[in-house]
RNA sequence: GCCCUGGUGGCGGAAUCGGUAGACGCGUCGGACUUAAAAUCCGAUUGGGCGAAUAACUCAGUGCCAGUUCAAGUCUGGCCCAGGGCACCA
C-alpha cells in the first residue's frame, strides 16, 4: 500500500471503474425496500458552483447511508435546461441556445462526475430535449382538457428587460425575480392554470409534511394567504344612469359594519364608469390614468400617501339605513376580493389615514370599556365590545362578527366567505427557450388544442436570436402557419412558451420511468418510487418550484396519472454557501470555484469540508484554511491505514469475541462502537454531518492514541486495530468515497466497499466501561469521581460524601438534601 | 405591522431527558523533529481575581430582565438584536 495519499490518482481511477461496472444503477425491482433521494435539479449555467457541490454532496451521502442500510436507492440526476439565460448567451454570441446548453451540460456533467456522486445517469432528464417536453406538453394538454388552463385578458406583470411576463411568484418586491427591473402592468392576453382551485388543499396538506421545516411551511401559508370573513352587498341609491346596481365588498371584520362612513372601489373596479356622475367623471379619469402608469413598485410602496377621489354617487348601509359616499382609491386591489372596499375608519388604520386625508367622519362602534377611545388620533383595531350597533350593541366582537354575518344572509344581503391571496399561475412566456404552448388559433374554430398525436410541437430552428424586445420565435417563418386540427383550414401557432417552472414541476416524476416513449411515465413506477423519501435544495424555492410541484402532484392525482398527494416526504432546505460573510457571487469576486478545489485536494475533501462546518440547514462561510485542515485530516486518515496495513485484516475486522480484552484494546473496541452509533444516529437524526466528521475524527484521534503506545502488536491488538480502522472507513465511505475504496482494496478486499452494509453497534459496548461521577455541592461542580456502573444510589452517594473535597465543603454545615441521578451526578444540598 | 428562524470563546460550531458549558475543527501562541524549510507530532487557548509566571483555589459566564428548580444554554413569562418571508390582501 502506498504510503502518500494521491486523491488526483486513486480519484479517476475510481470514478471509471464505478462508471464501468454501473454501481449506481438502481433496478426498479427489488426484494429491498425504496429510498428515493433527490436534489434540486441544476440549470446548466455554465459551471457547478458551490451551492451546487453542496446540495449534492449532501444527498449523495444520504444516498449511499440508506444504501448501506439496505434500500434500493433511487438518486438520479438532470437538467432544469430551458430559460432565458440561454437565449440571452445566444444572443451575445449569435449561439444557438440548444448548443449553449448542451455544450453546459456535458462540462457540469464531467464536474458531477468529478465529485464522485452516485447517480443512476441511465435516468437522467433534460427538459429542453422533445423526449421530455414532449411530456410537458401532453401534461399542459390534460390540465387544458380538465378545465385547469385557461386563456384570459389581464392586468400583468412584465418585464422589459427580459421582454416578457412574469408570474406572481416571479415578482420579488416589484422586481423581476431573474433580472432585477421593476417589473411593469400590462393588459394582455395570457395563459394561466387554475392553482387556486387547490387554494384550499395546498394549505390544508400542509400539515401532512411532518417532515418539512416550518419556515417553509409557513411561508407557503403565507403565499396562499387564506382568510375567513363576509361578503356585504350595498345598494347604489343614486347612479347617474338609474341603473339599479350593488357594491359587493369582502371583509374579514363584519363586526365593525355599523361603522362604515364610505366605501372605496379599485381604480380597476369593472363597474366604475356607471357609478360616476357626470361632474365627477374627468377627476376620476385622470385618477384612474395615474393608477394605470404606476409601477407595481410605486403603488405598493407602503410609505407612500394614500389618495382618492369621489365617484359622486353614494351607497346605503342595510344595517342601519345610512348613506354614505363611494370612492376611488388605488389602495384597494381589484384582484382581491371583489375590488371594494368597506371603509371603517376607527377600527382599520388604512381607512383611518384615509379618513383622516379627506375629512371623511368617524363613528366609533368597538369599545375595550375598561380603556375607551374616540378613535381621533388613531384606529382601535383590538377586540371590544359593539357600541353603536343597534341589537348588536354589548356583544364580544368575535361573536358579532357571526351574528352580523347571519344576519346580512337571513336578510338577503350577503354571505360568509373564505378568500385566498393566491392568484393563478401564468405560465404563458413570450420567449423561444422553453416548451412552445401546443395549441393553435384558427379563424374559424377558435384556439385548438394540438392533438396529443401530433406532439411534440418542437421548437423552430429558423429563428433569428439578434431581435430585440420580441420573442425570436416570431422570426421564424416554419413555425407560426400550419393548418387547424379540426377544420384542415389556416391556423396561427401560439407563439409563447411556457414558464420553465412547468418543465420542473413533473421532473421528479420523470426520473421512476425516464425512457417511457408511450407516456410521460407509468402509473406503476411512480407509484412505487414517489413520493420523494428526502428532496434537498435551497430556501429560494420555498414557495415557487415546491408550491408548483405540490399543485401538479395534486391535479395529476386528479387526472388519475398517480395514487399519492404530496410529491416530497422531507425537505432539507440547506443554507446558502458564504465566504467571508456573503453569498457567493461573481459580482462580489468572492466566487470559489470547484474545478480549483477538486485538482489541489482531490473531491473526497471537498466533499468532507462542505459538510464539515455547520449543520446543512445553516449558511456555510467557506473558508480556505478549513479545505486545507480537511485535507490534512484525509492524509492523516490515510497514513493511518497506510503504515498499519500489513497488520490489518479484514477477516479480523468481521468479527471476534470481544469479551475480557485487555483494558486498553477493550476501551478502544468501545470508543469504536460508541463512534458507530453516534453518527448513524448524527446521520438518521436531521443529517448533522458536522457533528458526523467530529466523530471521525474523534475515532482517528483515539485509534492514533491507542497506536502510539504499542510498540509490538500481539494478536489481540492486530484484531482490534484490523475492527478499529475497518469500521472507520466504513463510516467515512460514503463521505470519502474514493479514499476508503482504494483503502478497502489495498487491504484486499474484492468488492467495493460501497456495497458493504452499514456498521452496527453493541449497546452494551457502545458506552464508557467505568462511569465519572460529577459531584456537586449546591448545584455547583466541586469533584469527579471513577465509579463502577454497577454502584447503587447508596453506594454512589456514600462515594460522594467520602470525597474529601466534598468532606471540606460540608465541615460544619447541614446537609439538607442529596440528590442523586444514578450513573451520573450527586449533588449535596447544604446550609 | 404580522409570521418564521436564530443569538453560546478570536472564528465555525458541540452539548438525547433540565445534570461536567465550550466536543470536534479553524486561528493564534509555545515546544519537538530538521542544517533549514515543508510535512508531521506534542502542549496551551472563555474572562476576571489571588498566586511568583506553575499548580491549587475562587468568582463570573450561553443576547437582556425576571421566574420555576437541589440544578437552567436547555423550561416559563416579558423584552432586545440579527437574518428571512408576507404585506395598502380590507
Amino acid at each position: 500500500m502506498k504510503q502518500n495519499y494521491f486523491p488526483q490518482e486513486i480519484e479517476k481511477k475510481w470514478q471509471k471503474i464505478w462508471e464501468e461496472s454501473g454501481a449506481f444503477k438502481t433496478p426498479d425491482k427489488s426484494d429491498k425496500p425504496k429510498y428515493y433521494a433527490l436534489s434540486m435539479f441544476p440549470y446548466p449555467s455554465g459551471k457547478l458552483h458551490m451551492g451546487h457541490v453542496r446540495n449534492y454532496t449532501i444527498t449523495d451521502v444520504i444516498a449511499r447511508f440508506k444504501k448501506a442500510q439496505g434500500y434500493n436507492v433511487l438518486h438520479p440526476m438532470g437538467w432544469d435546461s430551458f430559460g432565458l439565460p440561454a437565449e440571452n448567451a445566444a444572443m451575445k454570441h449569435g449561439a444557438d441556445p440548444e448548443k449553449w446548453t448542451v455544450e453546459n451540460i456535458a462540462y457540469m456533467t464531467k464536474q458531477l462526475k468529478m465529485l464522485g456522486l452516485s447517480y443512476d445517469w441511465d435516468r437522467e432528464v433534460t427538459t429542453c430535449k422533445p423526449d421530455y417536453y414532449k411530456w410537458t406538453q401532453w401534461l399542459f394538454l390534460q390540465l387544458y382538457k380538465k378545465g385547469l388552463v385557461y386563456k384570459k385578458e389581464a392586468a400583468v406583470n412584465w418585464c422589459d428587460k427580459c421582454a416578457t411576463v412574469l408570474a406572481n411568484e416571479q415578482v420579488i418586491d416589484g422586481k423581476c425575480w431573474r433580472c432585477d427591473s421593476e417589473v411593469e402592468k400590462k393588459y394582455l392576453s395570457q395563459w394561466f392554470i387554475k392553482i387556486t382551485d387547490y387554494a384550499e388543499v395546498l394549505l390544508e396538506d400542509l400539515d401532512k409534511l411532518t417532515g418539512w421545516g416550518d419556515n417553509v411551511k409557513t411561508m407557503q401559508a403565507n403565499w396562499i394567504g387564506k382568510s375567513q370573513g363576509a361578503i356585504f352587498r350595498f345598494p347604489v341609491v343614486d347612479t347617474p344612469n338609474g341603473d339599479k346596481l350593488e357594491v359587493p365588498v369582502y371583509t374579514t371584520r363584519p363586526d365593525t359594519v355599523h361603522g362604515i362612513t364610505y366605501l372605496v372601489v379599485a381604480p380597476e373596479y369593472k363597474d366604475i364608469e356607471k357609478l360616476t356622475t357626470q361632474e365627477n367623471k374627468e377627476a376620476v379619469e385622470t385618477y384612474r390614468a395615474n393608477a394605470r402608469k404606476m409601477t407595481e413598485i410605486e403603488r405598493l410602496s407602503t410609505e407612500r400617501v394614500k389618495t382618492g377621489v369621489p365617484l359622486g354617487t353614494h351607497c346605503k348601509n342595510p344595517f342601519t339605513g345610512e348613506i354614505f359616499p363611494l370612492w376611488t382609491a388605488d389602495y384597494a386591489l381589484v384582484e382581491y376580493g371583489t375590488g371594494a372596499v368597506m371603509a371603517v375608519p376607527t377600527h382599520d388604520t388604512r381607512d383611518f389615514d384615509f379618513a383622516k386625508k379627506y375629512n371623511l367622519p368617524l363613528k366609533v362602534v368597538i369599545q375595550n370599556p375598561e380603556n375607551p377611545s374616540d378613535c381621533k388620533d388613531a384606529a382601535y383595531t383590538e377586540p371590544g365590545v359593539l357600541v353603536n350597533s343597534g341589537e348588536f350593541n354589548g356583544m364580544k366582537n368575535e361573536e358579532a362578527k357571526k351574528a352580523i354575518t347571519e344576519k346580512a344572509v337571513r336578510e338577503g344581503f350577503g354571505e360568509f366567505k373564505t378568500q385566498y391571496r393566491l392568484r393563478d399561475w401564468l405560465i404563458s412566456r413570450q420567449r423561444y427557450w422553453g416548451a412552445p404552448i401546443p395549441v393553435v388559433y384558427c379563424e374559424k374554430c377558435g384556439i385548438q388544442p394540438v392533438p396529443e398525436d401530433q406532439l411534440p410541437v418542437l421548437l423552430p430552428k429558423d429563428v433569428d436570436f439578434s431581435v430585440v424586445g420580441k420573442s425570436p420565435i416570431l422570426t421564424s417563418k416554419t413555425f407560426i402557419e400550419t393548418t387547424c386540427p379540426c377544420c384542415g383550414g389556416k391556423a396561427r401557432r401560439e407563439t409563447d412558451t411556457m414558464d420553465t417552472f412547468i418543465c420542473s414541476s413533473w421532473y421528479y416524476l420523470r426520473y421512476a420511468d425516464a425512457k417511457n416513449d408511450k407516456m410521460p411515465f407509468s402509473k406503476d413506477k411512480v407509484n412505487h418510487w414517489l413520493p420523494v423519501d428526502q428532496y434537498v435544495g435551497g430556501i429560494e424555492h420555498a414557495i415557487l418550484h415546491l408550491l408548483y410541484s405540490r399543485f401538479f402532484t395534486k391535479a395529476l392525482r386528479d387526472l388519475g396519472l398517480l395514487d399519492f398527494d404530496e410529491p416530497f416526504k422531507n425537505l432539507l432546505t440547506q443554507g446558502m454557501v458564504l465566504k467571508d460573510g456573503s453569498k457567493m457571487s461573481k459580482s462580489k469576486g468572492n466566487t470559489v470555484d470547484p474545478d480549483e478545489i477538486f485538482e489541489n485536494y482531490g473531491a473526497d475533501t471537498a466533499r468532507l469540508f462542505i459538510l464539515s462546518d455547520s449543520p446543512p440547514a445553516r449558511d456555510f462561510d467557506w473558508s480556505d484554511a478549513g479545505v486545507e485542515g480537511c485535507y490534512k485530516f484525509l492524509n492523516r486518515v490515510w497514513r493511518l491505514v497506510a503504515s498499519n496495513a500489513d497488520d490489518i485484516s479484514l477477516a479480523d475486522a468481521a468479527g471476534f469475541n470481544y469479551s475480557s480484552l485487555k483494558k486498553d484494546n477493550d476501551d478502544l473496541v468501545r470508543n469504536v462502537h460508541i463512534a458507530i452509533k453516534g453518527i448513524t444516529n448524527d446521520i438518521s437524526n436531521d443529517f448533522q454531518f458536522n457533528t458526523v466528521i467530529s466523530k471521525y475524527r474523534e475515532l482517528t484521534n483515539a485509534i492514533y492514541e491507542w497506536r502510539g503506545k504499542k510498540s509490538e502488536l500481539d494478536d489481540e491488538d492486530k484484531k482490534v486495530m484490523s475492527f478499529a480502522i475497518v469500521t472507520l472507513m466504513k463510516l467515512m465511505s460514503p463521505v470519502a468515497v474514493h479514499l476508503t475504496e482504494e483503502a478497502w482494496h489495498d487491504l484486499g478486499a474484492e468488492g467495493s466497499i460501497h456495497d458493504e452494509p452499514w456498521c452496527e453497534w453493541d449497546e452494551n459496548l457502545a458506552k464508557a466501561s467505568s462511569i465519572t461521577l460529577v459531584v456537586q455541592v449546591n448545584g455547583k461542580l466541586k469533584d469527579k469521581i471513577e465509579a463502577d456502573e454497577a454502584c447503587s444510589e447508596d453506594e454512589l452517594k456514600t462515594l460522594a460524601l467520602n470525597s474529601p473535597k466534598v468532606k471540606e465543603l460540608t465541615d460544619g454545615k447541614t446537609i439538607v438534601k442529596t440528590i442523586v441521578v444514578p450513573k451520573k451526578l450527586v449533588n449535596i444540598v447544604v446550609k
